[in-house]
DNA sequence: ACCCGCCTACCGATCGTTCGGTAATACGTC
DNA sequence: GACGTATTACCGAACGATCGGTAGGCGGGT
């Protein structure tokens, strides 16, 4: 009984979209209410089944809210991380990183969310886990950083505290604007983008 | 029976201290553990109380993290908005707001924390009062970029973003250092004040 | 015949809350 | 200073509701 489980395979299509309403649903719930203060009757009746249905799709209610942490952790590596990688210029890098994560914020809901306030509700091994993997996404923002100070473009500060306050400003539109309001969004994209680079760029 | 209830006064000092007792413990635990994750029984334990006992002090749980909320938002007009209202220059007075604000976070528990996440667990009529005096705190951060803006020492950039960004920083470290470390506290709170203050301001 | 998806029915545990009562202290009256 | 009386701070026990989770069965497509 490994703790670290894979998302559960369902064999015909239909499962497969009941499966992604399941966590889609519970997502969106576990951001309004809370882990603690979503219940599975609560899900059962919004996905249009019953508690023990429910159960066919998932293997515990802790095991549901670390698969959804890994989906968003997964969107994040496949539509931030990734593509991103192979840009040079470590200021272009961070502009591309914060824009793309931003923007997948909306495209995709807010399960990210999620990520900081409901690790708790994870067994430990899970939660080392959600901590690696963010901790390799603050990684990449210190390195980024690290090459601007060398380029003699950073300025003094403690890039630790910087990159918790970037991928704080981030996280924060996920809880101030809970639903994507359509045309705003590229703009405050640009807005957070240009908001951090300000923050950490030597003055031109 | 008015949703707006003010803090229960206990006669005898005895009484204060206790009821102070059990308020700054559930603060702690709620911070750690979230309101929903945070059983009357554990804080009952905590506290060296019965269940029952608890009942004493507060009127019901949901009451109880009201009253943590107000407690919290007192501090903050005590300790960052009132020592700052006099100060005439915008810049100096947004550097003082988040400086004080960065320190009241460390000095008081971090029932600050609480403010953001765990405000839907209150009826309407509550969440209003709290939602009115986080937007006055973020109206006066408005208010010193307007003037700043005015001067012409303010970037291109759309203040209502900005003002959350900043206050999402600041939140952020609640969350971040779940414990006061003691040395790096100044300097901490430093970081965050230039960190924002170069966001914001136009080159020099 | 065989699973797949979901159901009814139920489990033990825990939730927030209330009730009746009690030891200890403080108060008023004589 | 002694005596009755309130009040304070708390407890033991229980309340109904809800929690996460399970056993077993039923209908339908292949």
């Amino acid at each position: 009984m490994n703790a670290i489980s894979e998302p559960k395979l369902m064999p015909t299509p239909e499962g497969r979209a009941r499966n992604e309403a399941v966590f889609r649903t519970a997502a969106g719930l576990m951001v309004q209410r809370g882990y603690a203060g979503t219940s599975m009757g609560d899900l059962a009746e919004v996905v249009g089944m019953t508690k023990a249905g429910l159960y066919h799709h998932i293997k515990s209610k802790q095991d549901m809210l670390f698969q959804i942490l890994q989906f968003a952790m997964n969107v994040m590596d496949r539509e931030v991380i990734e593509p991103t990688r192979g840009i040079r210029d470590p200021e272009e890098r961070m502009r591309s990183m914060i824009r793309l994560h931003v923007r997948s914020l909306f495209k995709h809901g807010l399960e990210f969310a999620l990520l900081f306030p409901e690790r708790r509700h994870l067994d430990p091994a899970q939660q080392e886990v959600v901590w690696q993997r963010v901790d390799g996404y603050l990684g990449l923002l210190r390195t980024a950083m690290q090459e601007l100070a060398e380029q003699g473009k950073l300025r003094e500060l403690d890039i630790n505290v910087a990159a918790s306050h970037i991928l704080q400003t981030i996280a924060g539109i996920a809880r101030w604007h809970p639903q994507g309001r359509g045309v705003a969004e590229a703009l405050l994209a640009e807005q957070t983008v240009n908001f951090n680079l300000s923050a950490i760029l030597k003055d031109s």
